[in-house]
DNA sequence: GAGTTTCACTAATACGTATTAGGTCCTTGA
DNA sequence: TCAAGGACCTAATACGTATTAGTGAAACTC
């Protein structure tokens, strides 16, 4: 009774491996391991097999996903999990890359993605520890965005849910894939060096992230390696106080200056227009190099249309690299590095020239 | 002693129902009554529900939404289906708002995206159905993309799956919110003939998706309630025969064109060279229109910062209403408009003008 | 010709939740 | 004191597939 009111409410019922099994008389059992593939060692005469598989086209059988996935353990799904809208407002945003490759790795794999939308909701009620629990529905899950709720996390480490995050992180324990920032820095300071640049003040944004951490740590070892002086070489600032700094630089006979690029690019947009209102010429009057532009989303220098001198933060291959990290959790191979760091691509760009002969010296 | 060996294989399994049971003192089917809601007339002891949410909360319980699936038929989460990349390569893409309207959407009513990945591979050998079927697992689905492969979609009509399209389909029977272009389109032709226009062209792609006819249809519309000669009126073009069109239009006395904007934006993009190119002043010497600017990636008209006239489709909104549609169908609600086309809002722009007093007819 | 293998398949059960049909006790009314 | 009813919960089963253990029969071994 309950099957026949089902049938009329949505038609024709779908076809099952026991209306197979039936029509071939066969068991449900063999029906699935025919259309499944049988194990190994495992034989069925080629007569039945035949007549199964002539029964599932005839009746157009499809097996349900849903009862695929429950039958066998995983269910080919990775969760992601950001800390703000997935899909972000500003089309420049600079996580999109990132995005794009861990969907670009998850095809690969066979994996689908579940979106996990509660971020909304759970910012509003402050690290609402169910919504994060929520990603225990996939195999595994990819975490994303700079400011996260450590105690939701920590649960997961302590349950062994396999999960990936995206971005360096401090806790120990919390297996990541990230950029390798301090390297980078120090290298664009030493480039600076190289062009003849004594006098460098680095511009970075208020902000406790690791990645932050990591750039300062980065241009300060860069800095004193050239032999430089670290005193006043490092401003916070929020954007909006760039006309300050830059004006107390340029008296100072600052010759360089390398800014943080993070997500909101507040330091570089306030940079930027303070050289131009103060008519600079990049790179004539001042260098500028640039910490991490987003790939795709490179920032032009004010001058012109060259692209800012710094390094590219590998965002794609991060993404992938986080998919396929996340897969050996799941597989639960042993030897896998679970903390990855990956190398940054120098930009040539048109922002470092030499700098002018300081007037003062000579 | 299965159950021993599978909790030391995989460290700590997941929590189920049972486990709740187990610590709450209840059976199972009083766990998922309570934490489900009980249907009607069902009533449980205050105390009981107390502990069973206790228990559940302190195990970190999380439904597995495939069982429920299974077992009832909904898991808040709806499927997510793009025929091509869901994070496309280009970030100017015009999909995005869309996608970024679905997540607002979803969110705020709380459900969970999956996104399916198989579009690559589906793409690859064409048409495989088994791709398109993976849906299932979600309550519905969104389908997204100019080109479909139309017999998997039949397919889930028949099975009665609750799927909407996102833009407007011509197949009989298929939900779907989209824009409605004819009329924003036959506006856009209104406003030039008003500027003094009567000799317009419009130049479209070569592309058979309904939005594109829908477009051209309107500009047909509008231009024959106008009372102008269609004849010649419509240009189909790749792009790249942008500059000889445009000089034997001109040789013509056509004072307007009308161009169509689609996710490539070849046209637009092949014609505001050749105007760049020919040294004509927009609006001064040639009008131009755009069906259907993609909001957030407005192009700037190529006279310098003013912005297209024209109509901006309302990728945002349609995002959001088929998240709105795709719930209605689900719930069985019997009312709903399951067909829906929204307005597209007019963009008043910088490139319309009075035509140039005609030389030869002077 | 008793024992062993191999073949070809089936029975049974797991997967985790939803749901329905009861089953116990306890209170209440007559 | 017995029946009726309500409050509270459990047993049982369904959902559709995967998988393992096992079964009967034929084929083979010595």
């Amino acid at each position: 009774m309950t099957d026949a009111s089902r049938e009329r409410a949505a038609g024709r019922r779908r076809p099952r491996q026991s209306d197979i099994a039936r029509v071939a008389g066969v068991s449900q059992a063999a029906v699935s391991l025919i259309l499944r593939g049988t194990p190994s060692g495992m034989a069925l005469a080629r007569e039945t097999r035949q007549r199964v598989l002539d029964a599932a086209e005839e009746l157009g059988y499809v097996p349900d996903p849903v009862a695929t996935r429950l039958a066998s353990a995983r269910n080919a799904m990775l969760g992601l999990y950001t800390f703000s809208t997935t899909f972000p407002t500003d089309v420049a945003h600079s996580y999109y890359p990132v995005l794009a490759g861990v969907e670009e790795e998850a095809a690969a794999q066979g994996q689908d993605l579940i979106l996990f939308t509660g971020s909304a909701r759970a910012a509003a009620r402050a690290q609402d520890p169910a919504a994060v629990r929520r990603v225990r529905v996939a195999d595994g899950c990819l975490f994303f965005g700079r400011h996260v709720p450590e105690e939701p996390i920590r649960r997961l480490v302590e349950d062994g849910f396999p999960f990936v995050y995206i971005g360096r992180r401090d806790e120990p324990g919390v297996p990541y894939v990230g950029a390798d920032y301090v390297p980078a820095s120090a290298q664009v300071v030493a480039r600076l060096v190289a062009a003849g640049h004594r006098k460098i003040r680095y511009l970075r944004e208020h902000d406790q992230a690791p990645a932050s951490a990591d750039r300062e740590e980065g241009v300060l070892k860069g800095a004193r390696e050239a032999g430089l002086d670290t005193r006043g070489l490092v401003a916070p600032t929020d954007g909006a106080d760039a006309d300050a700094l830059l004006g107390g630089w340029l008296a100072e006979g600052v010759t360089a200056v390398v800014v943080e690029q993070t997500d909101t690019g507040a330091a570089l947009a306030g940079l930027g227009a303070a050289v131009g209102r103060a008519g600079l010429d990049c790179p004539g009057d001042l260098s500028l190099a640039v910490l991490g532009a987003a790939t795709g989303t490179r920032g032009r220098a004010p001058g012109g249309g060259a692209a800012f001198s710094g390094f590219d933060v590998p965002m794609r291959e991060m993404g992938r690299d986080a998919v396929r990290l996340l897969l050996e959790l799941i597989a639960g191979s042993p030897g896998a590095a679970t903390r990855r760091l990956l190398p940054c691509e120098p930009v040539e760009g048109g922002t470092i020239a030499a700098p002018r002969p300081p007037k003062k010296h000579t």
